[in-house]
DNA sequence: TTAATGTATATAGTAACTATATAGTCAAGG
DNA sequence: CCTTGACTATATAGTTACTATATACATTAA
């Protein structure tokens, strides 16, 4: 279109076409990526309007994230052919990015709700629940694991919930078993676990948890945990349970909403079973 | 969680967990975002596994686009209620993210489509077509317009496919009419045109094309359009068609798939009506 | 004709890294 | 005990894609 050829634009009025600063289309010139069809004898530049869909394709290519020297090698070798190509590879990119996007959109979905409501806990209360069948992705065991262990089984963890993006947005809990427990060491976790509610198929390590469990708050930080495990204790005793097979434990409120570890606050979750 | 308060990661194995460079973790302790939990005497940077949570929260907000000073800003202020309230900040931003990508995705999708089909086309015939409806969102009317009002009308064009989300992928092509190309004036356009696959309600402008058309391609830049509409007319001539109403234009191949412009590619649709 | 607005170039600054140079630290092998 | 290799640190410069600023010249409107 456009032989309108006389009719041309000066880069302020280009640039307001294209909504961007003057100074980027300058800059745009400079290095060559789009030039304008015309320069007068003052140096004044003259854009036609052919070249805002040329300036269009560099800002799609651009929002879907190539830089400006990969668009130069292609604009270096344009044809048809290439262009196809192109389009191609950008079209797997933003679905991509698209599916990403999804991802984080359900991230924030959960943290909304988790924080809602941790909003309206009551962090005194020692209740006693039935959990629902819940499934978590477990880490390997790290029971008794050496410092140099326990890095690797973390890492390994985290790389896998990044690999098949299982990081639902739960915090990242820890499993103790009875026995580690019964002897004191409440940081001897068993498992890492993040919770996943829509487990896919083929990812081993999921588990689902459900029975009775006696649910605490710890405020504070880590070192004064066996304070609220005492505490636990106490009521399961005058309640007639005994411990259960695991503890699990997991942050509502950490350094990413608390400034202070002494207002951390853990969530403590014992699995409990009738005494006889 | 994450009591295992002796086991601390150094730089370089944090940095492997977050999967970022060791110097950016550095970079972010210098800016005061991101400090390890400890330094030894030595200076060397140990960071806890609790400071993940912190980090992969710091890399959600960056996604949809944060910059790090605010990311600080918050960081300073860190309650659940202002938590609560980003987080809903950032929902909206990604879905409004999401939709953009999505509509970058059938923009491409449309390129792809007109790319193939143009690889197909033989440049040389002509053929007379029964075009089915199309929607059009046109311009305001630029026929005889100065400068100036061209300019203004153009970017008003713009700003509304902009705007209003009309930019589907088509080019912009143009209309001029019958008395106009009688003339030989096939630059003074009456209309600029996009096409709309999915016109939306409540939007002003949309003009359903539907008819028989002689549709012919020009090869070269737009000095020499006329030749291929003497062309055109021929035809028409032979066959005892006459001129309708408008005739449309758009580029199939411009400077965005072809570095030179004798290489351009013009199609050129005529509105015809049988000659009484 | 003067002021306001536009254009140009040149240069420096910005964000968020990233790379490089130099030096100190630490653990394993000979 | 010494060396080697892999780590750590700081300091500084480079990168990308702008963005802002300073200065000078041009155009237009009152």
């Amino acid at each position: 279109m456009f032989n309108k050829n006389v009719k041309y634009f000066t880069t302020g009025e280009f640039a307001k076409i294209c909504k961007v600063n003057k100074q980027t289309l300058i800059y745009y010139d400079q290095i060559g990526l789009l030039s304008p069809i015309m320069k007068d004898s003052k140096d004044y530049r003259y854009y036609s309007i052919a070249q805002y869909e040329f300036f269009s394709v560099i800002e799609l290519l651009k929002e879907v994230g190539m830089s400006l020297k990969d668009i130069q090698k292609y604009m270096a070798e344009k044809s048809p052919e290439n262009f196809l190509d192109l389009m191609y590879q950008q079209k797997k990119i933003v679905a991509k990015k698209r599916r990403e996007l999804e991802m984080i959109e359900s991230i924030i979905d959960v943290k909304i709700d988790l924080t809602k409501e941790a909003l309206h806990l009551d962090f005194d209360s020692i209740t006693i629940e039935h959990l629902p069948e819940a499934m978590l992705y477990l880490s390997k065991n790290i029971e008794n694991s050496t410092e140099e262990q326990f890095t690797k089984a973390v890492s390994d963890f985290i790389d896998e919930l990044d690999r098949s993006q299982l990081d639902t947005g739960y915090p990242i809990g820890g499993i103790t078993r009875r026995e580690q427990v019964l002897a004191g060491n409440y940081d001897n976790y068993s498992y890492l676990y993040i919770e996943q509610p829509h487990p896919r198929e083929g990812h081993p390590y999921f588990e689902a948890i459900e029975g009775d469990f006696i649910v605490g708050y710890h405020v504070g930080d880590s070192t004064t945990l066996g304070e609220t495990y005492e505490r636990l204790f106490k009521v399961m005793q005058v309640n007639g349970f005994e411990l259960g097979e695991y503890v699990y434990e997991e942050y509502i409120y950490d350094a990413v909403i608390k400034n202070r570890e002494e207002d951390y606050v853990t969530k403590i979750m014992i699995e409990i079973k009738k005494g006889c």
